[in-house]
DNA sequence: GCGCCTATGTTCGCTGGCGTACAGACAGGC
DNA sequence: GCCTGTCTGTACGCCAGCGAACATAGGCGC
């Protein structure tokens, strides 16, 4: 990608007033981030905040026996590591890199010092916590009651979100541990969501042909949590990045 | 129940120091809590915060098909409400009465202003916030890998932190619309339980004979959120209940 | 250009939980 | 003390998803 790497491309960084802005640009570290990084696993002591710009991070529990479930992502719109700021510094989940890119990540104090400073990155980190809890609701009333290939809609629309061409980079065995399936599940789902022409694959690489397609199959999870998220966070977006905006 | 109401039985309200509690207990009010009230629900704004003393309220999802879910519980270690102080002011979820009982409720207004405050409360709401992402976070993950029995202990087992008898009152019907399955499963696992005489039940009434038992066939998820929410909240604990405690 | 590794396709039997249906049995109200 | 409504027990067929096993094929490294 040519376009230069900037906070910006973070929702939330980028929406922060100059002034709070120019105070943590000089903490901010652009960092690469490579599929299955694990940022922290559970019980670890953080120290950093993570806010993605190109990456996609899975929060996702490991159970006794092996098998693993995401319960919610991460990805541009957001940011990785709350429990640093709601005073619990760790948490029982594990957050590991499911789609390739950049972040930029804040020490752990600047970010506690922010917080507690009251400025607008105080209420807008306790919003994005509230997003996060909607996706992490959600995802466990889906877990319950919806199909695999409801599920794989769902986790397709919210991964297209988060990046910005049609096209992901994973492979179905990848998407089957995020769901917490069987990857010969996600290859039937997948074989039925292609032949309907909604998306085409090859080898690691997923192309959505058919957004509103998919939409159509999604359970209603994905369009729940799309618009709780936009409510909590939309009256706070775009301060800094328009601030001439007209409407 | 013979025993006066006093807002100590709440856990969270019992660690105020005086000073802070006393600022509060004025806008405190005893509310009985009838089984099925709902609290609140999608979208509906709430109006007070609620702090349960014997009641337990269920945090619940209905999917657009009517089936239901519960996501976590709230009992007299928490309050219901966070979302006043997150910033969303609503959810997209509801909040019913699970157990009858009494709870507190405070005003929204005042919750506000304490929260902002920059005293215990506020670190104490967020910390209990995050014991409630990670009760949300296991039950994702249970509700994925873990079968109904299991998810039954665990669930008998949570049920019994929040009360001071080893009697539950409610229906196997009831217990399944907070698991989401069916009531025939529940009343098969249900009967494994007591055919290993773990529990004995009659029409609306469970007797918890045996809770090692029951521990033993529940899943991780159980142990892991009681031992989460105990690191996140014990050392806050008993501040005021215990002034001269001696370690 | 060849070969190997890894991703995907397909099958088979199994089981947990679902939807439906109905029978018994307890408890409270009158 | 009876009656009725609710709660619990049981049975049936069904299907989504699981676990295991193996076949095929695409793409990268050399």
């Amino acid at each position: 990608m040519a376009l230069a790497h900037s906070p910006d491309q973070n929702h939330l960084l980028a929406v922060l007033p100059n002034t709070d802005f120019e105070r943590l640009s000089a903490h901010l570290e652009l960092v690469p981030m490579l599929l299955g990084d694990m940022l922290y696993e559970p019980g670890g002591q953080l120290q950093h905040a993570y806010f993605p710009t190109s990456a996609i991070v899975s929060l996702q529990y490991i159970t006794e026996s092996g098998a693993s479930a995401e319960i919610a992502g991460v990805g541009n719109e957001g940011m990785v590591g709350v429990s640093l700021f709601m005073g619990g510094d760790t948490t029982t989940s594990s957050a590991v890199v499911q789609t390739a890119g950049h972040a930029y990540r804040l020490p752990r104090g600047i970010l506690q010092l922010e917080f507690d400073r009251l400025g607008l990155m105080k209420s807008l980190l306790l919003r994005y916590t509230q997003a996060l809890m909607t996706q992490m609701f959600q995802t466990g009333a889906c877990n319950r009651h919806h199909s695999v290939e409801q599920q794989l809609c769902r986790w397709l629309l919210a991964t297209l979100d988060r990046i910005p061409s049609g096209e992901l980079v994973t492979t179905q065995e990848l998407i089957a541990n995020m769901l917490g399936v069987r990857r010969e599940g996600v290859t039937e789902a997948a074989g039925r969501l292609q032949d309907a022409g909604f998306i085409r694959y090859r080898r690691g690489h997923i192309a959505v042909l058919d957004r509103a397609g998919l939409e159509a199959r999604a359970c209603e999870c994905y369009a729940v949590v799309r618009k709780e998220t936009s409510r909590l966070l939309s009256d706070l977006r775009q301060r800094r990045a328009e601030p001439t905006a007209i409407r």
